[in-house]
RNA sequence: GGCGAGAUAGCUCAGUUGGUUAGAGCGCAUGAUUCAUAAUCAUGAGGUCGCGAGUUCAAGUCUCGCUCUCGCUACCA
């Protein structure tokens, strides 16, 4: 492995759009801080650099909805954010965002550069463009007619009522929410780079030159280069972002996953003012920490960026982590389904290493895992309580006992004593392969290794047991079970740095380098003082009061999921609706599709046939028979080359399954619903 | 449906280029121990490595097909 003389490692940018919770931690930067605090205890030249990701069109929406400015939006979140890391001990070296002017210069410059460079196409598009509010539309800022549904509140992006994705010139009576006006279509410019140009750079760098990059990172790329690299936009109609660095360019700025990942570069310039020995000499390793869902952006798309500008290193490894679910349920901010960093500390004060812990030795970095409060007890009880914070214990405990807290001089030690600390040599070998080849739940599965080497130490010396007889065998032991708990307190560090603090505090030890590991620490003589407990027990009632709280979230989210009232319609409006009651005659998936049913119906009136997208909940053959509702008089559409000539009516509870809407006793076909 | 990732002990997961009797932690059972936050230590039970073929002297590991889970994507009136 190439040694190299500095390191720069970058951790996703949170989006500013709401707090961090315990996913963004596992997946992002609890590997990064680990990695970083490692480095920094062997000596190395490192930065750490993140940020707020403060520009994008969601920021936008969310001002207008809470009345206030998109800058507002950012400066809570950001402040938010930035202590829930510190409060993590997520050791930044900055904490920059994407608004500030730094930022705002080097994204500038670097469109710039590639501007003058030609590396850049420019395209000329029709979009939609608000003649009183004077700016073109986000897809998200056009209301009209969705197409397929009639729904009259489809945004330019999707319809929200039947889900379907929309551009926004296929809205009927496309509407600016801005004026309310209707906004005509103008042609407007924008930057592509071609990525189609990069590919043959593309696939020898990474499907040749880094085959040893994660199989979920290394996999998604060559599916995406496979496929055949298409250009991508890099500017937006917004003004809300970064303006685009060109004369003819009034009312655009920079698309945020292109302005994004130059605030790594931003951070490191606010940073030190070398910092272009930390992006653009050979000897300096370029690492990502990121969450999977940016593998693509960080590994095609940025590293194309940088290249196209050609003075950027690129990075040496993107160790994407897959997602942690909750209670087996996916974390989500809208659902208000996740364990929010500061909630946390709240419920658990002092207990930043406990979740660091449980998020390393249950990190989902080969697929998705879940993290339970269950878990998160049993860990804490039976793992840091009953092996790590026992061992220390003892072992401060019975020097304070028997020596006054000196260490004391060994005599001569035994072959169990050198084989005792020549293990611990081994587990620093270990631990620091899997450190480098980014396997941190490994990498502290041998740092609790030396906790339980320590505990199978005391059983087998038994120095309580000796102290009545020979004294001068204690000492050695003592001696050697505190140098296991010295080196616990420098091993500790990069997992669990406020633990490692309160052990450092009571041996009365200032802290010592990564190196020091596996030789004699503590020098006899030294006093130590009294313990303190480094973790205590979570008891049942208080995993049950956060089991209750999530309890709590799913009940307020079904009420909540209710949707408001529609706008008023006439009883007219209503008669046009002919709805029957029809029964289902046969069923059969629709083939290459996942929720399509081709269903036979007779109404009554005839038989006919409805594509349906209910596949997912019910099978074919057990719905035959079943008494559903059905509009007959709805305009027949085609569905992957079937005419749908009607729509069956269900009901969707909170839990997103679908339920027929039938009648409660069974009766005839071609009853009106009315 | 397309693409990617995953499926290994009751639970959570390792298993790197195919190489002896498939590992760890937790849980469980039995025993030892009492310095320690009733914490520790030892031993043991427990696996058709998702299913089915194939390549090979040898397959958890490679190839093909299938099933299920997750993500992206298409389909949903």
């Amino acid at each position: 492995m190439k040694d190299f003389k500095r390191h720069l490692v970058t951790a996703a940018l949170p989006y500013a759009n709401g707090p961090v919770h315990i996913g963004h931690l596992a997946g992002v930067y609890v590997p990064a801080d680990i990695y970083v605090r490692y480095l920094r205890l062997k000596g190395k030249d490192v930065k750490f650099v993140c940020g707020s990701d403060e520009h994008g069109v969601p920021i936008t929406i969310k001002a207008r909805n809470e009345g206030i400015t998109p800058q507002d939006v950012v400066d809570k979140y950001h402040s938010i954010i930035k202590k829930a890391f510190e409060d993590f001990g997520i050791s930044f070296d900055i904490y920059h965002r994407t608004s500030s002017k730094t930022h705002h210069e080097t994204a500038s410059g670097f469109f710039k550069a590639l501007y003058d460079k030609g590396e850049f196409i420019e395209k000329t598009s029709e979009q939609y463009f608000d003649v009183e509010a004077n700016q073109f539309l986000a897809d998200r800022y056009i209301m009209g007619t969705c197409p397929k549904c009639g729904f009259d509140k489809a945004y330019g992006d999707q319809c929200e009522s039947c889900g379907t994705s929309l551009s926004p010139t296929e809205l009927k009576e496309p509407k600016s929410m801005l004026s309310g006006s209707s906004p005509i279509l103008k042609e407007t410019k924008h930057w592509y780079l071609p990525l189609d140009k990069h590919e043959p750079f593309l696939k020898k760098w990474i499907l040749e030159d880094h085959k040893e990059w994660k199989a979920n990172v290394y996999g998604q790329c060559k599916s995406w280069i496979d496929q055949g690299l298409q250009p991508r936009a890099v500017s937006r109609d917004l003004n809300w972002g970064i303006p685009v660095p060109v004369e003819e360019a009034e009312g655009k700025v920079l698309y945020v996953w292109f302005d994004a990942p130059i605030g790594y570069i931003s951070a490191t310039k606010d940073l030190t003012p070398d910092w272009e020995l930390y992006w653009k000499d050979k000897e300096t390793k370029l690492v990502h920490f990121i969450g999977k869902d940016n593998i693509v952006f960080h590994c095609i798309i940025f590293p194309s960026m940088l290249k196209a500008e050609g003075s950027y290193n690129l990075p040496e490894n993107v160790p994407a982590n897959e997602f942690l679910n909750l209670e087996n349920d996916k974390i989500s901010t809208s659902r208000n389904w996740a364990v929010w960093l500061h909630e946390y500390l709240e419920d658990f004060k002092d207990k930043q290493d406990v979740l660091r812990y449980v998020l390393t030795a249950n990190m989902p970095e080969a697929k998705d895992n879940d993290f339970t409060w269950k878990d998160f007890q049993t860990r804490n009880n039976n793992e840091l309580v009953a092996v790590l914070g026992n061992f220390v214990n003892r072992t401060v405990v019975l020097t304070n006992k028997y020596f006054d807290g000196e260490v004391p001089s060994p005599g001569e030690l035994t072959e169990e004593d050198q084989q005792t600390l020549s293990e611990i040599i081994t587990i620093k070998q270990n631990l620091e392969k899997s450190m480098e080849t980014y396997r941190f739940r490994e990498a502290l599965k041998y740092f609790m290794d030396l906790a339980r080497l320590g505990n199978k130490y005391l059983a087998d010396t038994e120095p309580w047991k000796l102290i009545k007889t020979d004294e001068e065998r204690v000492k050695s032991i003592l001696y050697v079970a505190l140098q296991i708990t010295a080196n616990l307190a420098v091993m500790s560090e990069p997992f669990l740095p406020f633990t490692s603090k309160k052990i450092y505090d009571f041996l009365n030890l200032e802290k010592v380098s990564w190196e020091t590991i596996g030789t004699n620490i503590l020098n006899e003589g030294h006093v130590i003082k009294k313990p303190v407990l480094l973790f205590e027990k979570v008891e049942d009632q208080e995993i049950e009061l956060q089991l209750e709280k999530l309890e709590k979230t799913k009940l307020a989210n079904q009420a909540t999921n209710v949707e408001p009232q529609k706008e008023v319609i006439t009883f007219d409006d209503f008669t046009k609706m002919d709805i029957r009651i029809g029964t289902i005659l046969e069923a059969e998936k629709v083939p290459k599709t996942k929720k399509l049913l081709k269903l036979k119906i007779n109404t009554g009136i005839d038989v006919r046939t409805v594509v349906s997208g209910i596949a997912e909940y019910f099978e074919p053959e057990k719905i035959i028979g079943q008494q559903v509702s059905i509009l007959v008089n709805l305009a027949p559409r085609k569905i992957k080359g079937i005419e749908s000539q009607g729509m069956i009516l269900m009901a969707e509870n909170s839990d997103g399954k679908l339920v027929f809407v039938s009648p409660g006793d069974k009766t005839n076909e071609g009853a009106m619903v009315s």
